[in-house]
RNA sequence: UCCCUGUUAGCUCAGUUGGCAGAGCGCUUGACUGUUAAUCAGGAUGUCGCUGGUUCGAGUCCAGCACAGGGAGCCA
């Protein structure tokens, strides 16, 4: 095992003259008549380790295995660099190959690839610079994340990711059942007895946590969850995942604007962390990926959001309208923003992070809380450029009446929401909560255009290998 | 799921009016005194996505299917 100390980031601190063992994965190597160059990579930073092997110090039986994507460990010397490039290197005395890597066959070459073509090695694009970069940042997105509640004081809640609660309403769900689908157990009405099920009903992947934060909110006054969550939507898009990763942060004694700033406060700290701690990763991203990345990201951790009501958004669009912009779909006050408005709003109107509140109540979820205006409820999106909708949230309906009120008047099966109301009959309390896509604030922050490439093993509808 | 576009060497792509299957990179062999996706010279490399149709002849035209990309919807 790799011990702190010994990684490759930690060989390019160490003094000159420090015998060493850098091991890895090979990137690319160059030949010269009297000297062979070898960059390893081990993951643990973007910067290759430059090894000098000068011809002769290695035998050839051991040197012609060493070709990209072969695993070698190097037995070395730090040295200063006398070229540019690096300010140090490891100048071999010793290396064993622990894996060969075919070089007529190995799919990974010194070259540019296409993210589709990566897409397809999911095994081995890990090794690749782009890949690499994407989940050295993810890694400390997600250790970000914890850092910025823990240090609020905020309870991390792991939801369940197995459900019976059809009282979700945020998306197409998958099953889960142990029935034999070839034989399956029926009642007398000639449905499926979900009653000879594992679980006794039907059950189903969680699409989202929460029901369950406000559960915890209510005990513990701020709490998150962060983990996997699942839509069976048939999305085809390069922002939709099956399987994704979320964060659901709700609060007890908190309204529409608290939540708002919350969320604006979180973006920024995750932002400014990733500048702070990945900086070699995202001057790769700004000058491969997406040559904007480096300077939106400044900017938003520096600036302060847009925000506008929902109504104001519209106003804002109309205005448009009448001065020559044409849209696909049509802009009045009742109707949902599309891609292509909230497109205008962030990429044209504000060029910065959108926050757009107060929505219509019909376009909206039962459990946001109701606006004194009966119009609109305390909803909340927040919008980015390129990405759309990275958070969705809300202030929740806290007045149990009010709540059973929406519930009758939606026709929704209010048995199925028994618990739910009974947070309002005991104890109940002003809370608010949102979900942040992990992928989403990852392409963010990264400048990848699509969903897949932001997550170790994207699962798509008809695709789930790895 | 809907609309549009695409699928040719390991990768990225060109392929004219239907008439011998191409390039760059990678790989390989060699050269080069320190290279940075090294450079220079030589070499090998094909189920033209699949199935059928039209034709003397199909990478090229037609139909169906599969997969991918972009856009839309659903949303985080």
């Amino acid at each position: 095992m790799i011990r702190p100390g010994e990684y490759i980031r930690d060989i390019f601190k160490a003094a000159t003259g420090t015998a060493t063992t850098a091991r890895g994965w090979v990137k690319t190597r160059r030949d010269s008549k009297g000297v062979t160059f070898i960059q390893l990579s081990d993951g643990s930073t973007f910067a290759d380790l430059q090894i000098v092997v000068e011809t002769g110090t290695i035998p050839e039986n051991i040197l012609k295995d060493v070709t990209t994507g072969a695993c070698i460990a190097v037995i070395g010397e730090v040295v200063e660099s006398p070229a540019a490039g690096q300010s140090v290197e490891l100048k071999a005395r010793e290396i064993q190959v622990y894996g060969a890597a075919d070089s007529t066959t190995y799919p990974l070459q010194k070259k540019g690839h296409t993210m589709e073509f990566l897409r397809g090695i999911a095994h081995l694009r890990p090794r690749s610079n782009t890949f690499g970069a994407v989940y050295r940042v993810r890694n400390a997105i997600s250790y970000a994340i914890h850092k910025f509640y823990q240090e609020r004081g905020f309870l991390y809640l792991t939801a369940p990711l197995i459900t019976t609660s059809d009282a979700e309403g945020a998306g197409a769900m998958f099953s889960v059942s142990t029935l034999d689908m070839m034989n399956l157990p029926r009642t007398s009405e000639g449905q499926i007895d979900y009653e000879q099920d594992f679980f006794g009903k039907k059950a189903h992947l969680t699409v989202s946590g929460q029901l369950e934060a406000e559960i915890f909110a209510l005990a513990f006054s701020n709490v998150y969850t962060f983990g996997p969550t699942f839509r069976a939507e048939n999305s085809n898009t390069p922002r939709h995942l099956a399987e994704f990763w979320m964060i659901e942060p709700e609060m007890a004694f908190c309204d529409l604007d608290g939540n708002r700033q919350l969320a604006e406060e979180f973006l920024k700290y995750v932002i400014a962390y990733v500048l702070d701690n990945c900086k070699a990763d995202l001057e790769f991203f700004n000058k491969r990926i997406d040559d904007t990345v480096l300077a939106t990201l400044e900017n938003v951790a520096g600036s302060d959001f847009a925000h506008v009501t929902y109504t104001e958004a519209i106003s804002i669009l109309e205005k448009a309208v009448s001065g020559g912009k044409s849209f696909e779909f049509p802009v009045f006050w009742g109707a949902d923003l599309q891609s292509e408005h909230e497109r205008y709003l962030t990429e044209e109107t504000f060029k910065k992070p959108v926050i757009v509140t107060d929505y219509p109540k019909e376009i909206k979820a039962f459990y946001m809380r109701l606006n004194d205006d009966e119009k609109t409820v305390r909803a909340m999106d927040v919008l980015a450029p390129r990405i759309g909708e990275i958070i969705g949230g809300s202030q929740r309906e806290e007045r149990y009446d009010v709540l059973l009120d929406k519930i009758r008047k939606q026709n929704l099966p209010e048995e199925h929401y028994w618990w739910y109301l009974e947070l309002r009959k005991y104890g109940t309390a002003p809370h608010a909560g949102f979900g942040l896509g992990l992928e989403r604030i990852l392409m963010y922050v990264t400048g990848m255009k699509n969903i897949r490439d932001v997550i170790p093993f994207p699962r798509v509808p008809g695709y789930a290998d790895f």
